[in-house]
DNA sequence: CTTAAACCCTAGTAAATTAGTTGCCTTACG
DNA sequence: CGTAAGGCAACTAATTTACTAGGGTTTAAG
């Protein structure tokens, strides 16, 4: 059941993405040291990011990261999906329904089912402005913030 | 983000005990195969749920598993617990809090929180009991279950 | 009392996933 | 042209997952 690095870093850097939204791009060492992470994995991530059309990159000197919508516009499950590969739980309740059929299959399905309704819920709702908004928020309370998990 | 295949199997079994209980106990070879996999495997699971006093065992000829409470008693959350070890999606929002305080962290977790609580919602509210009836009533109506994932 | 069915337990292992690192190439501003 | 920036591929170490193997112990039944 665990969320990954890879999504919490990933996640955490569109979140930064979108505190500097409209104030032109954010370099990868940038980026990096707010997580206080390797820039080489963050970029892998970021890539990812790219192919799904979540950041775009402006390269050469100055260059860097910068969201391709308005973070208003930008659902949290778009972006894990890009990260995680798939939100879902259970093969068997992603996109891709594959043998099991929804008149009855096995005994655990409708928890799954549930489940995943639930979390689908969450992430399609919560914007990552939302998410942007409550950092900054925060931060201006003078509250302890760290981007850093230990 | 995805549910290990110990869950399933796991929770499966406790089901299967769910649809048995008061019967008498049901032995490892029968479990297995109606989920069609190893009895080794699945007697690590049921070990775990023994140690966490969700099962009980006889043992000897006759003998096998057993819930040792009413299913209806019985929630998904006790049981993915046991299996999965934690049924947390990061560790910072598990029952043990580690170093991150509730008053501000990392920008992910007003997300990581709601997500869990909804999480938590359905696991702990879902008991074995509707699993199994749900099951048996699905099958009485004759359609076509089976328990095994492909 | 012997046998066989059943649980008990430890250890090992192959495959997959995760979480990175390294190194080199391309682009573009000044 | 030099340097700061992203692009890309390959490699690796550690961990987790999903098992398998094999021997030990208990107990009901014949």
């Amino acid at each position: 059941m665990k969320l990954s690095t890879r999504s919490r870093y990933g996640l955490k850097a569109v979140i930064d993405l979108a505190i500097a939204y409209g104030t032109g791009p954010v370099s990868l060492p940038v980026l990096a040291a707010s997580q206080g992470i390797s820039e080489g994995y963050l970029e892998q991530l970021l890539r990812e990011l790219k192919k799904g059309s979540v950041v775009d990159t402006v390269r050469g000197a100055q260059g860097g990261y910068e969201l391709t919508c308005d973070p208003a516009e930008l659902n949290v499950q778009r972006v894990l999906n890009l990260l995680e590969g798939s939100t879902a739980i259970v093969d068997c309740v992603g996109t891709e329904h594959h043998n099991c059929t929804s008149a009855c299959s096995c005994s655990a399905r409708p928890l799954f089912l549930k489940l995943q309704t639930r979390i689908n819920d969450v992430l399609v709702r919560t914007t990552i402005r939302e998410l942007a908004d409550d950092y900054v928020q925060q931060k201006s309370r003078g509250n302890p913030c760290k981007n850093v998990c230990e």
